[in-house]
DNA sequence: GAAGATGTTTTGAAATTCAAAGTGTTGATT
DNA sequence: AATCAACACTTTGAATTTCAAAACATCTTC
């Protein structure tokens, strides 16, 4: 059991340096290399769908909106984003991708799933499904550890 | 299968995003509250051993020697360093963590032991294998993945 | 002892971030 | 209709983090 814990420990501490370090280095040889990980995370929350405001976007990022109008400002600039306000409500501005910000998106989402298909391409059926679950049960742990946090 | 994959992507990243947010965050609501991320990270590459030089401690990190010189002036600021030079070679800078630095060291490791335990807990014996093993594959896949990338 | 190598610091610039002030729009109240 | 508060966003000023390249100090070698 201590051994298993230590495991664990060294295990995630080593996955999260590598998985920073590895994006960023992939992104520097990449067709989209004018994209910093930043940026390439605000082009994720924006998603393929529907148009978006500003307010919903920075939630979902946890950053300011006066964040986000800068790195929107760049991706803009950059043509991976269109930028309008909404005709209902003049205050609203709304975002979305632009084609090459849509290629940039699941150009990223590769990356994601080749990690994934090594991750998994090792595991049964039944691993693969209790991996789901205990994942399952640790993001639910760190939601609600989150939130309290939050709130004091 | 498709299902499953999309599952499992989505829980990894959302669990690398709550991880790093509630390290910043519990980091708030601590004792040792004038260090940011980036210090406790450099803290914990100084380590509780011997004294060692810049060189190694940026290596270690993935950064400049010349962004650890910023870094090592703050946390010698706030007392959590100690930097003298080699009387053997004095070009050589030697940086060790003070009483204070070992405190702060010691009590990020407890941290990391809370959230591993409690993440422990939640899983039956079958959930924990799976996992290990799952993590193992990932970042054995990151490790390769990253060698390849540096080489190029 | 000069030249080059090594280890670190300094400098200048860019990116990311926040809090707070500012701008424009809408909705509610009177 | 006029005003005022609330809302959505942008701008501003400052801090932190980072790098590359120049500068500095010390060692090693020829």
């Amino acid at each position: 059991m201590e051994k298993l814990y230590g495991t664990l420990n060294e295990l995630l501490v080593k996955l999260f340096n590598d998985i920073l370090q590895i994006e960023e280095q992939s992104l520097k040889n990449d067709k989209f290399n004018d994209l910093s990980i930043t940026e390439i995370h605000v082009i994720e929350a924006i998603g393929l769908n529907a148009e978006r405001n500003m307010s919903s976007v920075a939630r979902d990022l946890d950053i300011t909106i006066g964040t986000l109008t800068i790195a929107i400002n760049n991706l803009v600039r950059k043509g991976y984003v269109n930028r309008t306000r909404s005709e209902e409500d003049r205050r609203i501005v709304l975002i979305s991708l632009t084609d090459k910000g849509k290629e940039a998106y699941n150009h990223h989402l590769q990356f994601h799933e080749e990690m994934i298909k090594t991750t998994i391409s090792k595991l049964t059926p039944e691993e693969m499904e209790v991996l789901v679950s205990a994942l399952e049960n640790i993001t639910g742990y760190f939601k609600e550890k989150y939130n309290l946090m939050k709130k004091v």
